[in-house]
DNA sequence: CCGGCGGGTGATTCGCCAGTCAACCAGCGG
DNA sequence: CCGCTGGTTGACTGGCGAATCACCCGCCGG
């Protein structure tokens, strides 16, 4: 009986609703009381649905941490190489993805949250190697200032691979901020906010003096937030 | 050396030699396998002692990581402390502070890897907020920022809070390069650089034109010393 | 010499939870 | 109407590891 109509098998095409609703409890569930402090239980009691069916759609509980990785991951990375590879100047480039990093947030706080908290500092434990995936993330747009070094945009002193890194250590502890509460999350104004402070002040720090000129210039220009924030100096 | 009684009871001050034994092997173990992936029994094993005698010394598994946790966080804390409340520019703190991370994890690597990777983000579970512990670092050095744009050395845009996380940030994700093996740990001249890398780059994105200028002057004074920030006491 | 005390030991206990499995139920084709 | 198939259920178990506890031993004071 060689049948393989597994539902894990034919991965991200049409999967049953029921693996995509457990899946969901699992984000939701892992955020809350992460993934050590949450029994099988708990997800399979948020999902409504049976102790045992947990293990119908994922082999343990191993993969199915692994799978909340995987889709929250990729379609980052995916959003993320869309933007490297796009047409723009540098810091158009690097404006981009902190975007897609905000934006994942305020779409779905909980996942990120999960992401950041949860897996991106995992030791050994499962399979996934977290830290390669993390690695692969940074080396993806260390091209970026390789290439903006030899057009000497950049710092010639600076490391392409050390200014990525730099870039995405900008980016969660930016969002870590918001996760861990010290800023309010709910506020639209502030999440623009630090999204232009992470941006810019990542220039500024980055660029040549020539391209970072140009920096000061530059303006949200969708104001899909009210005005600028009033800010008094 | 004087005996003491109490080991628990009077912290910090001269706590008996097995205790600190015990400790010191609960981070190598913490740094090797994690804290959920390690049984008292490998810490036992590790510093070779009865498995009970680690009750003896600690209430239970979380006290000990809580202990670890406390013992490095504060020793880092107390050292920006000085930095931050020392003489000096903005700038000369700020290279004072990265240097505080950098020649903590030279100097025990493993600790400082399990601060990073096991505690700094860590969800809900044992009773110690380290967020709260973190929350209170970025708080402590964020007033040099804000006492740094009332002097209009900082960009005026830049949000204090968001600024000394920025740079927590920075540190921490140049920290994990080496940390997660992205960099080579062993090669001192890489450690030299990232930090200068750091400390440059930080300052270049958030100082004002004026002030940054400086900033392409400093040279590190010597490779293999220390800079002047006040080290370890 | 005795007894008590505090550091030290490690087999035992005990609760918890991942993972299993037999039974259940809807639909469907014959 | 029957029986098969595949999603669904939840009681059950097996192992693991945190925490306990009864015991050990060297020292000191009386």
């Amino acid at each position: 009986m060689g049948q393989q109509n597994k539902p894990a098998a034919d991965s991200g095409s049409r999967e049953s609703e029921r693996r995509r609703t457990i899946l969901r409890a699992a984000i939701d569930v892992f955020a809350r009381k992460g993934y050590h402090g949450c029994r099988i239980a708990d997800v399979a009691k948020e999902a409504g649905v049976a102790y045992g069916l947990v293990y119908h759609y994922f082999k343990n509980k191993d993969e199915l941490l692994e799978t909340v990785f995987d889709t929250g991951w990729s379609g980052f990375v995916t959003r993320v190489r869309a933007v490297v590879e796009g047409e723009g100047t540098l810091a158009e480039k690097v404006r981009g993805i902190v975007d897609v990093a905000f934006e994942a947030y305020r779409v779905d706080p909980r996942a990120v949250k999960v992401l950041i908290l949860e897996i991106a500092r995992s030791p050994a434990g499962s399979r996934i190697n977290r830290q390669t995936a993390f690695v692969d993330a940074i080396r993806l747009s260390s091209g970026l200032f390789s290439v903006a070094r030899e057009r000497g945009e950049l710092r010639p002193e600076l490391d392409a691979h050390l200014a990525s890194a730099l870039l995405f250590g900008n980016i969660e502890m930016g969002l870590t901020a918001f996760v861990v509460g010290l800023a309010d999350a709910r506020d639209p104004e502030a999440l623009e906010q630090a999204k232009a402070q992470i941006a810019n002040s990542f220039l500024y720090g980055v660029l040549t003096g020539a391209q970072a000129a140009e920096v000061s210039e530059w303006k949200p220009e969708k104001s899909a937030t009210k005005s600028k924030a009033p800010k008094r100096s």
